[in-house]
DNA sequence: CATGTAAGTGTACTTTCGACACCTAGTCCG
DNA sequence: CGGACTAGGTGTCGAAAGTACACTTACATG
């Protein structure tokens, strides 16, 4: 049984939530296949010497070049058919030694700020793609639900375990930390009460320097203390 | 690589948390080696068409002869030399085709009551022991760390996802009901304050019943309606 | 210097949480 | 048959947390 990797990685513009995706580029004898559309989780095959983690961040860090990017497993999928579609295995015969065999995927979810390091995502790769996450299409193997899944975990972990920064800049407004809390959870919040909540926490801390280049009062910055992380 | 699901499996007998180990038997030549006394959590290799919630449910019904068991996946395991420890080796070479593969385990959490419906655990996979949970001994492998995860999950998971029922009889008290709370959270709770909470739960429903042969006032009964699961 | 924009701030109300003590229903025993 | 023992069952009050809500301020632009 082979054991691969999946990366659901979500960026945050400051605008909405996305989620990166590969194109899968199938043409065989010349002519583009049924799968050629499809688009999928980046993943690949574990080595034989690396855990699990391990491989996580080198899968990611083949199609990003990002280092340090938050990951966190989430679950594994491991149904017996998840890869013998018909398209699904098109499209693995193009690259993969043995394409009929049966995959597990450990699933990983990742979190990147679209501000300040913007991932270089078309390297090697080819075909990398920022979607929306409200406008996600149909993605290969069991794609779908994984994606699904990790959203889900993203909403219930945002709050709890202090996840909310990985997404943003170093230095960030309190507006941008509530519209990624609006966009992730995906409702309105109160701005004071929000504000109020982030003011007991200790790990946010304010800086002495201002927003600039905005056409309007300048919002102070604020950074996060990793070294600070029990209440 | 393979592939092998292992279970936590709680059980509560109305006192304390308890937990489903194996002990090795590891008789080469006659005599028995350094891992004879190793207890282990029960695991096993995935089939080749069976699913991974499929996998777990067999091995915890060929070890138990439970089925209908709570049993949910929460964290995959995978460190290249987790099974590579000498010891782990030598018990591995008693049973295993290949017993030097890399192994990557999913792990999965079940809760069983130990009240009405014994487990029969001294199937054919001889000497199994319900240990309790504040007095484990040294695992195998890496399983101190999947037990110790598990219970991690079990306290996090209790209150919000309505799992304590799978650990109590069809029929229970809510002094059952706390207790259970106290030993997995592991802290007293106030008795007014937890009934004025459970009775908030409209999935916690009383019955004509009471209590019989206890040598005090006896307690109602209450019991679990899963089809009420969204509050 | 007038206008536009988002920043920043406080209060009153409601709901939830946490501490706390006594009477009751049944069994057992003398 | 009654007294003692045991766990069951119940309400209140103050503290803390959560929620709804509106105006002034600082900067940029024209």
């Amino acid at each position: 049984m082979d054991v691969s990797v999946d990366c659901v990685l979500f960026g945050f513009d400051g605008e909405s939530l996305k989620l990166l995706l590969i194109r899968q580029r199938t043409e065989s004898a010349g002519e583009l296949t049924e799968a050629a559309l499809q688009m999928a989780l980046p993943g690949n095959l574990v080595e034989e010497d690396e855990s699990l983690d391990d491989a996580a961040k080198r899968v990611l860090s083949e199609l990003t070049q990002l280092d340090d990017v938050f990951l966190k497993q989430f679950h594994t999928f491991g149904h017996p058919d998840r890869v013998s579609d018909l398209k699904d295995q098109q499209w693995l015969r193009t690259f993969r030694e043995e394409p009929q065999n049966r995959v597990m995927t450990v699933a990983y979810y990742g979190l990147v700020s679209l501000h300040d390091h913007t991932p270089a995502p078309a390297s090697f790769a080819g075909d990398v793609h920022w979607t929306d996450v409200r406008d996600l299409p149909n993605l290969a193997f069991d794609h779908d639900e994984i994606a699904s899944l990790a959203l889900a975990t993203l909403r219930a972990e945002l709050e709890s375990k202090h996840i909310s920064f990985e997404l943003l800049p170093e230095k960030f407004t309190l507006r941008q930390l509530q519209s990624l809390h609006e966009v992730v959870l995906d409702k309105k919040l109160d701005k004071r009460n929000f504000r109020k909540n982030i003011k007991k926490l200790d790990h946010v801390v304010p800086l002495n320097e201002k927003e600039e280049g905005v056409l309007h009062k300048p919002a102070q910055l604020f950074t996060y203390d990793s070294s600070l992380t029990q209440p």
